[in-house]
DNA sequence: GCCGTCACG
DNA sequence: ACGTACGTGACGGCA
């Protein structure tokens, strides 16, 4: 019978197969050989490892010698006790485990009782934290970069097969052995090279730990009202039914209102009202734009509230339950942690990191995030936290003070920008500052600022002359950032986590400016990544040790969502709002704002 | 598969 | 004269 094969990848593609009487998988028993680090890949039937089961593992455990254990192919020998077997090395605390995507590998496991335990090694992980500019960090572009290796891609062995499991066990063998062997491999460069690099600590401390933060988070997954979303969508039905026959009568004639190109001739040729925007491929028909014409035409109004109503009923109304989870009847977003610039997570299939929250429908749909029986939610969100970690990093006294005495930021900006005293700080001239203290964040431009205050960029620009007259530190910052970009090539997060800026020294003045802004906000959003992802993993731990049963299920950037016992509400909020506000210990106090209810519309 | 648009921080 | 705020993901239309 066959049992496992050897995949030996050195000298060409020679397999060699071993045979033997009893199931048993002596290679990679723990005690019959002491392993200090294991290199293993899961397949699966599919791509989503809360629903799929185990097709087989792929085992490394050094270079050259690489296993192959089918657990469910068809019409072939599987090893049906492996699992089993191989559970005692996976959940040894002492063997580091070694692989690309660990989080997906981990979280297949756990479906089938397995709960890997351990130092991990993640070559995708390691392979974001030296260049997080990178689209792609799978394991066929990793090994290309750093082995020179052209890997098969997973679409390549399957074929027309629908599922791994169908992928005969030779043919398996050959692609998933080379993939645990490949991520062994890179382990050795990849880490040498994040040592180097200075990244070391980032990897370990943060974001490994970070792995079974978010395996868990992913694994609860959220509890949805799915009938108050059916609800929902025949609402949204019947008004987007309403406005679009407004639209029709308006314009004269039915056409496709989503379809930008028939509303171009219906806005600019028909009714010909004035196009005050190109795209690349036409005219603008977006959200400024409509806004505008809406002052001199009554379509553009209908239009955007068409738009807006579409957006909710196909983006969540609609797509929502058909994400819910049959197993767990909930839904399990996918935390993305090798994706952005900057350093923060992304969240996908769905993206509960944008879910609305403006406006009436706003909270109609945030209502349907439900706590289960005998919980409740709470939400805790970081109070300015960017213009914190400028004040920080800048160390300018002006907005250190202002953090130091829990003074409202925005008004006394706004006093600064109108050279008023506070007390007659309008709401306008408040609305004004918070403007420009977001946009100090993005790396403000005259620009900028004048599209979202509907000013001209000269006005604009002096607001900014005025911002920078009271804040000489945070434009020395600026300058430093941008400095620091231009002579080592990239900038840094407090935590060490950089970003290569390329760009920055580009002879086409709008990269190179825009190359200017990207290290002038990356270490202020790359450094609140940093913090509350060290929340997260001290929120995780406590929550462990004191056994309770609060759990963790979103982050959305600089808020922390938690399903919470009734029982624990008191004990949670104090543990959460201490480990947020303690994460870091800046010039600066960090303040958390925390609410709770039955639903995400009264948590926040 | 890209583009425009728009939901969020 | 040009085109510009930072970071994402999902949808429908269209080639």
């Amino acid at each position: 019978m066959k049992q496992f094969s050897l995949f030996k990848n050195n000298e060409g593609t020679e397999v060699e197969q071993t045979e033997s009487e009893t199931p048993s998988i002596p290679h990679i028993t723990h005690s019959t050989l002491p392993i200090i680090e294991l290199s293993f890949d899961i397949e699966a039937t599919g791509k989503n490892p809360l629903s799929d089961s185990v097709v087989g593992i792929a085992l490394c455990k050094e270079k050259g010698k690489a296993y192959y254990v089918p657990i469910r192919h068809v019409h072939n020998t599987n090893i049906p006790d492996a699992l089993n077997i191989l559970k005692g090395v996976l959940e040894d605390e002492s063997i580091s485990k070694i692989g690309h995507n660990l989080k997906y590998d981990i979280l297949i496991l756990r479906q089938e009782g397995i709960h890997v335990k351990g130092r991990l090694y993640d070559t995708m992980l390691a392979s974001y934290l030296l260049n997080p500019n990178k689209p792609d960090h799978s394991l066929e572009d990793t090994a290309l970069q750093y082995l020179f290796h052209k890997k098969k891609s997973f679409t390549e062995i399957l074929g027309k097969r629908h599922s791994f499991s169908e992928v005969p066990v030779d043919e398996a063998t050959q692609y998933a052995a080379e993939d645990a062997e490949l991520a062994m491999e890179l382990k050795d460069i990849l880490f040498e090279k994040l040592k180097a690099e200075g990244l070391e600590d980032l990897y370990f401390d943060m974001e490994m730990p970070l792995i079974y933060v978010l395996t868990d988070m992913e694994e609860i997954g959220v509890k949805i009202n799915k009938e108050r979303l059916e609800e929902l969508s025949k609402e949204l039905d019947s008004y987007l039914g309403m406005i679009e026959s407004r639209i029709y009568n308006i314009a004269g004639e039915s056409f496709n209102i989503n379809s930008p190109q028939q509303l171009q001739k219906i806005l600019f040729e028909k009714l010909a009202l004035k196009p005050l925007k190109k795209t690349k491929t036409g005219y603008s028909t977006g959200i400024d734009v409509l806004e505008e014409l809406s002052k001199i035409h009554e379509l553009p109004a209908e239009i955007l509230n068409y738009r807006t109503l579409y957006k909710l009923k196909t983006t969540y109304v609609d797509a929502l339950p058909k994400l819910i989870d049959k197993k767990t009847g909930r839904i399990h977003t996918s935390f993305n942690q090798t994706v952005t610039a900057t350093g923060r997570l992304s969240s996908s299939e769905p993206n509960l990191q944008n879910i609305p929250i403006r406006g009436e429908w706003g909270t109609k749909i945030r209502e349907v995030f439900i706590a289960e029986k005998e919980n409740i939610l709470i939400s805790a969100d970081y109070s300015q936290i960017e213009l914190r970690i400028l004040a920080h990093i800048s160390g300018d006294e002006g907005l250190v003070d202002a953090f130091n005495r829990d003074i409202d930021i925005h008004t006394t900006t706004a006093a600064e920008l109108f050279n008023t005293p506070k007390e007659s700080v309008t709401e306008e001239m408040r609305r004004i500052a918070k403007t420009v203290n977001f946009g100090v964040v993005y790396g403000i431009s005259p620009f900028g600022l004048s599209e979202s205050l509907n000013i001209t960029p000269k006005e604009a620009a002096i607001y900014i002359e005025q911002y920078f007259k009271k804040h000489e530190g945070v434009k020395n910052y600026m300058d430093s950032a941008i400095k620091m970009a231009r002579e080592k090539g990239y900038v840094k997060t407090l935590m060490g986590r950089k970003r290569p800026i390329p760009e920055i020294n580009s002879h086409n003045a709008n990269i190179r400016q825009q190359a200017e802004r990207f290290a002038i906000n990356t270490p202020i959003q790359g450094t609140a990544a940093d913090l509350i992802k060290i929340a997260m993993i001290n929120i995780w731990k406590k929550l462990k040790g004191k056994n309770l049963k609060t759990r963790m299920i979103l982050q959305i950037h600089d808020e922390l969502l938690f399903e919470v016992p009734e029982t624990e509400i008191e004990t949670a909020k104090k543990l959460i709002r201490y480990e947020m506000e303690n994460a870091l210990s800046l010039s600066v106090p960090l303040k958390v704002d925390i609410s709770w209810g039955k639903n995400w519309a009264e948590a926040h």
